[in-house]
DNA sequence: GTGGTCTAGACCACG
DNA sequence: GTGGTCTAGACCACA
């Protein structure tokens, strides 16, 4: 399910990361789903065990996953972010808008597209 | 003009970069316009010659400004982005805006908070 | 009685163990008393009797409850911990007590905050 | 400066974390001072680079250091922990304390001692 | 079987 | 020289 692409700048364990959010959003992961093992992820994406390891750690300390000992990895039940994640995400929105209205992106039409982000988001529920 | 913020996980050379299209957007350098020397914004900046050179090189590939040499560098006429670049920053600005609904936030606020950066960026002219 | 908290970090042999520690102080435990048997409490809280049995072990010898072959494990008459133990929480109660003042608790607050984390314990008696 | 004790069942890399918490609180470390480089420190304690690492890593989402790719690791200005960090610790706080009231310590011995600690904190001050 | 820690050593990006 | 990423492989604790 999640791709990863060496050709990005970004690293794998972010790619990981993201990939995991990216299912628990879709719905394919609910709260309180088993994870796939870091061993067996680790196969699939044949990506070194400790690659895995680090993006189930960053999810956990965000308050995404929890990790129990000898049983796996489960979906938390709510996702609350703290002031500083949320901090940075919208930092790095400012970024992002301020370049596309660089080049000479109107208002209306980013408006319109994160509108439309947000949208398929509930079509998909 | 441009501030450095060194304690900011992102590279000096991609700071300047971003503050040079900055000067651009508000209208301090306009088309044509000769740019200060390497030199130059590198002691302004405290900053290793290298670093804005890389800036430089940066801006001159992506079309942003051209540089004749011996006699310095210059503002380009037009910066179009090529489709390419412009995807990747929708799909950049896609992923942003999901993580931020993923933590709950709401259309309303990233849209009003998106159409706020824009409004900042039309008050610096 | 003892309610396990899966998502927790903790092992479950540790959370057994603390478990009974507390039925001890409020009382629901008494010297001599005899407490479940493995396979017993192991049902009881669907967990793996090696889970229970290891907590049972880490109580025995620490001299909180003594086992009679055949018979069953019973609560012991006193439990004094020894100095060494005593240091060790003593100086674990430091470094978390110093790391709260790190990041500007006051020290009206945290004693405020022990205090009733003693209180507590005694409205469950 | 950091004693890294390897019989200690907590991970070296968290012990170097409260280490240089330790440094900071009693002021050999100050706001802005940089930190010994991973690789100087991990020669010091003869531990892998990649435990002075993480370390590292977990000290800078705590907000407690800053890191500047090709620099290094500098202390940060102000320390505020978010809530998360904060129920965890009074969490542990309360763990001990009530260990320490099951052993019969007595609630003015714990409160005494407390306060004993934070106000050597302020005669290192 | 699961997660977690640690080492050794390589490679890259930054300044 | 700095920090950051990744791999390969080992070992331990838990259930």
């Amino acid at each position: 399910m999640i791709r990863l692409d060496y050709k990005n700048d970004k690293p794998l364990h972010e790619q990981i990361t993201q990939g995991i959010k990216d299912l628990i959003i879709c719905g394919v992961l609910a709260s309180g789903d088993q994870l796939p093992s870091v061993r067996e992820l680790s196969v699939d994406l044949t990506v070194n065990p400790n690659t895995v390891q680090r993006a189930y750690k960053t999810l956990e300390t965000e308050g995404v996953i929890y990790s129990i000992r000898g049983k796996g990895n489960f979906v938390a039940e709510s996702h609350q972010a703290d002031n500083r994640t949320l901090d940075k995400l919208y930092f790095s929105l400012a970024e992002i808008v301020r370049e596309l209205a660089f080049y000479g992106e109107s208002e209306e039409k980013i408006l319109k597209i994160t509108s439309n982000i947000l949208k398929e988001r509930n079509d998909d529920k």
